[in-house]
DNA sequence: CGTGCCCTTGAGTACAATCAACGTTCGTGG
DNA sequence: CCACGAACGTTGATTGTACTCAAGGGCACG
């Protein structure tokens, strides 16, 4: 849980009672393949899970078969808090690498909202971050061209990896293919390619094998026209 | 509050001491002019506003000047209780018609997280589905064709509307023109205008006026593909 | 060394944007 | 009462971003 202690400290304060807490709340560990989803929408949810280690996606599949990856979860986030209120999900949750998960009950949870205020708040926070990061990728997908919405992707998953020191030498792995990146931006992978190629041309970023390596920040931020206001990066004031 | 609280009672169990807690909490009533942005992204909020009557937008502006509306809320719904948390918003929070809100300072949401743990709990379920609602708009602007999103937008708002009795002889006031109709969809006023004139002639719906006729809700279901499953309309367990 | 997965490229198409103009309605003021 | 302007809706012509369909290439793995 380090990782996820870790991103909460960048925001909070923490007391050792409550990190205690939250250590204490982890009933066992799990690991999953990439491809695997191991949350389904619509099935009855009695815990909540903090990503180690790998990527996830949480994803919702049309009847057509293709299916848009409405956000990413790094390492120290949770995946599913939201399932200890909703109970069932509106969508999948899938590995997309390999990875490592830690269960929290949420009768655990429950306990947190009647001894733990400030944590509970915290945790709130979190889900409603993750709401602003949904926001932002409306914003996204409704008004930005196909490149500029790759961009600003890459821009936002270098400062959210960047909080738990998983950028190193501006570059960072990001284990997805094209068709999967495509499935974030609402592209198809044959324009994933093409979009790859302009941004690669334009010497901005890299990205090949799994690995994004950026090459011109300011570049790539301008291309995107990318604002982190919405990440909330700051200390919190509570 | 009476259709505040009327729509938490279409979903969860209310004490006659929580309904209570709930009309205490407010301190003012505020009016609203249509198009009147009366929260600013970034301003430090102090207080939260619970929609009572008429239609409000939360957008995000880009450079270019157009800009994205990520959600719309509905009489019954709070406009920004994500501020509680978040303290400033990453977006602004327009009215769309002429409005009603009641303000809630924060202080006594402190004060329910303190000494109301399922009250708590039922207002971030709230926060919650309004993610979830994101995620679907997502989906809708990754990866469904204009009309089939426009169809989407008035099924949800259908449903939605319906909980609190806004909907009579399947048809339902939407206080929206076609450039900010569009704003919602990710398409400019001209595709819009040519778009409702297909679903028009399709015999689905009929929009004009801020007035949305509902002809026939199989087909319009049909091309919209919509599912209400993410909006949570059944009894909520807890 | 074949098979499968992923990436790449080309050609043709389509959905939606842009640009431009005109129509309609309605409120305001001469 | 009519002229005017503003806001909104409508239409046509043109352009462009992104999709579809199709084929081939590179590489890892059994």
């Amino acid at each position: 849980m380090d990782v996820h202690i870790r991103k909460l400290r960048a925001r909070f304060e923490l007391s050792t009672e409550e990190e205690r807490f939250i250590r204490d709340s982890v009933t066992e560990i799990r690991d999953h393949a990439a491809d695997e989803t191991f949350v389904r929408a619509g099935e009855e949810l009695s815990q909540s899970r903090v990503l180690l280690s790998g990527f996830v996606g949480r994803h919702k599949d049309l009847p057509s078969g293709t299916r848009q990856i409405t956000e990413l979860s790094l390492p120290g986030d949770w995946t599913d808090l939201h399932g200890f209120t909703l109970k069932r999900l509106d969508h999948n949750v899938a590995a997309l690498s390999p990875c490592r998960v830690a269960l929290v009950p949420h009768s655990r949870l429950e306990l947190m909202m009647r001894e733990h205020p400030r944590l509970t708040r915290i945790y709130w926070f979190g889900t409603n971050l993750d709401a602003a990061i949904h926001r932002e990728w409306e914003l996204c997908l409704g008004r930005r061209p196909g490149i500029s919405r790759m961009a600003h992707l890459f821009c936002e998953t270098f400062v959210r990896l960047d909080l738990v020191g998983l950028v190193q030498d501006d570059g960072y792995d990001l284990p997805l293919n094209q068709t999967e990146l495509g499935e974030c931006l609402g592209l198809t992978a044959v324009h994933v390619n093409r979009t790859l190629q302009q941004l690669r041309e334009s010497g901005a970023i890299d990205f090949r094998g799994g690995r994004v390596m950026i090459r011109d920040m300011k570049a790539l931020t301008s291309i995107a026209e990318f604002d982190p206001t919405y990440l909330y990066l700051g200390r919190q004031s509570f």
